[in-house]
DNA sequence: TTGACATTTGCCTATATAGGCATATGATCC
DNA sequence: GGATCATATGCCTATATAGGCAAATGTCAA
């Protein structure tokens, strides 16, 4: 089996960087598609099919404006996302000291 | 180029459903190789190579106790990616109502 | 040492990518 | 219609998976 389509949720949507990169830029609002590529100095087609990515697990909306299209943010899909990781908060708060020492503990004893 | 590593960080790492299973059932304490594959109904070469992706991006710790390997959780890498979606908290809350009418509106207007 | 058990690693296949380039599709205006 | 601009898509290559199975490695006990 192979890895899951990118397509297939938000999270395997936003593991990639450059879609990440155009998710923040979209908080400051829409934006052409030719916009995004200057911003992000790549090129074209490549944001494209970034934007589609994002488009199919619904991240983001287009919206045609002539013979442009104007992209915007959508954030919902990510709240799955921050609930996932947000069940994880008190693991890496309380214990953090005592897990770090003891997990640093383990590495030295491992060399 | 190919897709990122699934090691390549934690946003890579847990796009994949069986590893944020993993990392859910850690959260009830140390777990054994054996005992993980069981729980979750894998084979357990399969279950090994997926800890061994989230211990190369440091989600789990490994702590050898005779013949078994006892994982463990170390949620510290989930912070970056509850923070990073953190960050769009407010543009799913917020603005949800207008934006979920206006994404329905074009919706329909697409077909 | 040998055996038994736990876990990891190697090998294989099917499937997907990210991005570069060229090209198709769409929309506007003359 | 034809020219022009904005975007999307197709084709290509290199790379990487997830998981099944077989085999290697590691650990302990007698």
């Amino acid at each position: 089996m192979a890895r899951a389509r990118t397509t297939a949720d938000a999270f395997n949507a936003i593991a990639e960087p450059h879609r990440r990169e155009i998710l923040t830029l979209l908080k400051g609002g829409e934006r052409v598609v030719s916009d995004i590529a200057d911003v992000m100095g790549m090129n074209q087609p490549a944001v494209s099919k970034h934007l589609r990515v994002l488009r199919e697990v619904g991240l983001v909306y287009v919206h045609p404006e002539g013979k442009q299209r104007r992209y915007g943010l959508d954030a919902r899909a990510l709240e799955p996302v921050h609930g996932w990781t947000g069940g994880f908060e008190e693991y890496w708060g309380e214990s953090l000291e005592r897990l770090n020492t003891y997990v640093k503990k383990r590495q030295r004893e491992e060399e």
